[in-house]
DNA sequence: TTAGCCTATATTGCATGCAATAAACAAGGC
DNA sequence: GCCTTGTTTATTGCATGCAATATAGGCTAA
């Protein structure tokens, strides 16, 4: 579609994921209407449908608001990931093409660079980090895993998560993208999904840690006697 | 919301869930304003709801038509039950309420009512169905999951695949009912959790079946080598 | 001083008219 | 006879005006 309501859409959304629009933030149809040049028509349509991406919550004659995530609601949706994306990553391992491959392997490289400096940019790496996870439910071929599982994954950009990750969080993140890189590319699908099943359960295990701890990183080994 | 979007959204749903529309069928702005009295313009905020909830499909300028599920993506949304609804168990037996308690009971209660004929009441039955898992769902106390999975299970009413459960089905299902019942009563989170998992693969494998022999009940005992 | 109510105002909900587009159909050429 | 193309028509997309409603603020009374 080339419709304003769709490209209204898709720039709200935008404006809401890179946090341009804050959580509570009051977002009046007047308003945006006269910010992208239409009427408030398609912006209504648009904002229908951010409710239904769960981005904004919405009242009969009260307006939308950026709907924000509570700590403990970010924990259930990764703890919904963990039931879903490890069965994507087995049927990844069985139904993936080269080109699924390609650019899992290409993501993998695109992370590390922008994670190996004192500073990793996060801002940038999100984004990668998302479609890392959406390639590998797309090369599992089930559309309704795809579906289900998406707006989850997008849903993490909202809370800006990534922002809390440590050094050694980092290494070993981008470690598991290529461990399961490698296992899709063999075919090895109980292993791909063992490792997703890590994977966002490491996810989940840090950011309880820093819901504990909200100021300044813990100042802990990263696993428990490891280091 | 007492909206006039909110009204024809639901009646839209009703038809598409009640077979009222075809699988197919073009749905019209025009149409469905003169229909329920309304203009356009909540039609078409109505219609957008119903998109997010892949009731129907859209394209800009083509209008609406009523999505239709293939056998294989019913079996994917199945598949994906599986996954999900096992831990909504499993939470539920331990965050129930007595009230939660009296409803799955009283559902379990008016099924097998109307189950207990020789020809059980599908169309009233699988409502009750629903509300079961629903309610299972609700009593988990875990928002996000209810999201994901409520969604799932209203699309169970779009093929009424209830319509293709032989007599043995139908009592085993009934049967399993009752036991998770109990499991959520007494807190036996994991055994809840097991006989979810067996009774949505019951129902795969029903539905499985059915496709491979489309026409008439297949002539198998329920069980292998248990009749 | 505070609680309740009432009014004023801003914002959303809906209706209608016009513009834009896509699907259907007919006519002409190969 | 069939494919291509132009035209027509039905339908959706958008803009605007008006009606309905919720929220906020002030006012009155206890």
């Amino acid at each position: 579609m080339a419709t304003s309501s769709d490209r209204v859409y898709r720039q709200i959304r935008e404006g809401i994921l890179a946090g341009e629009y804050a959580v509570g933030d009051r977002l009046r149809e007047g308003e945006l209407a006269a910010q992208f040049g239409v009427s408030r028509t398609p912006v209504r349509i648009a904002l229908q449908r951010l409710v239904n991406d769960r981005l904004i919550d919405f009242t009969a004659h009260a307006g939308a608001i950026v709907h924000g995530y509570a700590d403990a609601e970010m924990v259930e949706i990764l703890e919904v990931r963990a039931l879903l994306e490890p069965q994507g990553a087995r049927l990844a391992a069985l139904n993936r093409t080269q080109e699924h491959l390609d650019e899992l392997f290409e993501l993998c490289a695109r992370m590390e660079k922008l994670g190996d400096r004192s500073e990793p940019d996060f801002g940038r790496i999100a984004p990668l980090n998302n479609r890392f996870h959406q390639v590998l439910l797309e090369a599992s071929r089930q559309r309704q895993l795809l579906a289900v599982t998406t707006s989850l994954i997008e849903l993490n950009n909202v809370v800006q998560s990534y922002k809390k990750f440590a050094r050694a969080d980092v290494d070993r993140s981008f470690a598991e993208h290529r461990q399961l890189a490698a296992a899709v590319e063999h075919g090895q699908g109980e292993l791909a999904a063992a490792i997703m099943l890590g994977h966002v359960h490491a996810a989940l295990a840090n950011f309880k840690l820093r819901i504990a701890a909200p100021a300044a990183p813990v100042k802990l080994r990263t696993v428990p006697g490891s280091g």
